[in-house]
DNA sequence: CTTCCACAGGAACCAGCGGACC
DNA sequence: GGTCCGCTGGTTCCTGTGGAAG
């Protein structure tokens, strides 16, 4: 795809940096699909059984994958479709095969352009109703009179959108059609999910069930080392450096996209100070960057009023233990005044409380003070600093700080 | 045992926008 | 050009609630 030179660009640029640590870095980009992929031999066996009957032209049943992130659960799924794909042309069978991340594409009517787009079916990008669209992509389907698998990554994206009802009309999408016939592949890492989950959806989609344990330290410790080979150069890591990684990774729920990463930016941090060895030392001051980056791309990124509600955070948790929406309310309100802004409502405010929340940076937990009622109490999750330092780039807000 | 705080969070709705259809 | 559509980012109005205080 498009993505092609891009790559090869990165393979050119780690070859000529004269870099002494990486052979080839793309190994380690958390959107890399590996070939191999150590301790997930079952799921991948599984999954195949699952899904061959569409090699006879006959539908597979459909498919409800859960297991927290970074557990592999994508990199299995695009691994047997990219398997199928090539299995189907091999044998003449026309399979039908569409991937979709319901967090890049989160509405009812993304997804639908999505299933349309990779069908090879032209749609308008917005303007059609939503059934419209169902519409003719059914319409399509009849034409194309073959199996066609249609996986939802980040599925609970779609539930969360209340009132959709995409996933019932997908479900049953096959009395719609008579040429062709439809299997879904829902993918998820939220439990909950589950619970919002139509039941009647919940039991088209469960008809076959997969869970992706986590990894534990020894797994990996696998899936790195399979990987150092193409990314590293010989004895570049000294001993202790992978054991060390996986060893936190697996206390962090054993997300291996997380370790995969850090090994990438260890190696980065050895490269940069000019060292020809990668120590736990730069393991530890990855950590740490990664840690700051992840901040500030966050930060940066916030609309102006999430700003204002993390600046009001950020402040007031200089000098109080605890706090809780009312104390941000106030805060918040005072600095839009100076600002020269309008407050949103108190509604609003607390919808973007759960927002900041959502993305990790702050932590919340409802708190019962009896008389003194029903409140939240709102914990930084990043250090102050790195707050800081994201709003020196925001000018309005760095014009607070002077 | 009752009261009542200080919010949480659901439901309905709205304005404005970019865009398709006829 | 009028009408319809969905999405974003809000508002308004509302009901619900655990437990300290009285």
């Amino acid at each position: 795809m498009s993505l092609e030179p891009l790559m090869n660009a990165q393979n050119l640029f780690s070859h000529i940096g004269q870099s002494k640590i990486f052979k080839n870095r793309a190994v380690l980009v958390s959107d890399f699909v590996p070939v191999h992929l150590p301790h997930r031999e079952t799921e991948i066996k599984r999954l195949v059984q699952i899904l061959s009957p569409a090699l006879w032209q006959s539908r597979p049943n459909n498919v409800f994958i859960y297991g927290l992130t970074g557990t592999g659960k994508t990199a299995v799924v695009r691994h047997v479709l990219g398997m199928l794909a090539e299995e189907s042309k091999r044998r003449n069978v026309d399979v039908g095969i569409v991937y979709i991340n319901a967090k890049k594409d989160d509405t009812s009517y993304r997804v639908l352009f999505q299933i349309g787009r990779q069908l090879n079916l032209n749609l308008p990008f917005t303007g059609l109703s939503v059934s419209e669209v169902y519409f003719r992509i059914v319409d399509h389907m009849e034409k194309l009179k073959k199996v066609v698998i249609i996986s939802i990554d980040e599925i609970d994206y779609l539930v969360r959108d209340t009132n959709s009802n995409l996933l019932y009309k997908l479900t049953r999408i096959n009395s719609d059609l008579s040429n062709s016939q439809v299997t879904l592949i829902g993918i998820t890492n939220d439990t909950k999910a589950l619970e919002y989950l139509d039941p009647r959806v919940k039991s088209s989609l469960g008809e076959e069930e997969l869970v992706f344990a986590p990894y534990n330290a020894d797994q990996l410790k696998d899936i790195l080392y399979s990987r150092c080979n193409d990314a590293f150069f010989e004895n570049v890591l000294e001993e202790n450096v992978v054991p060390y990684i996986a060893a936190l990774a697996a206390k962090d729920h054993g997300d291996a996209r997380k370790a995969v990463d850090l090994l990438r930016k260890a190696g980065e941090v050895a490269e940069r100070e000019g060292r020809d060895k990668v120590s736990t030392e730069d393991v530890k001051e990855a950590l740490k960057e990664i840690e700051v980056d992840t901040a500030l791309e966050v930060v940066t990124k916030l609309p102006l009023h999430s700003k204002i509600i993390l600046a009001s955070i950020a402040e007031l948790s200089r000098t109080k233990k605890i706090v809780v929406t009312g104390d941000i309310l106030l805060k918040y309100t005072l600095l839009c005044n100076k600002l020269g802004l309008e407050v949103l409502t108190p509604r609003r405010v607390s919808e973007i409380i759960n927002e900041l929340d959502m993305v990790g940076i702050i932590s919340t937990k409802i708190l019962n003070r009896g008389r003194y009622g029903r409140t939240k109490r709102i914990a930084l999750n990043v250090e102050v600093d790195n707050i800081w330092k994201a709003f020196k780039k925001d000018d309005l807000l760095n014009s607070l700080y002077q």
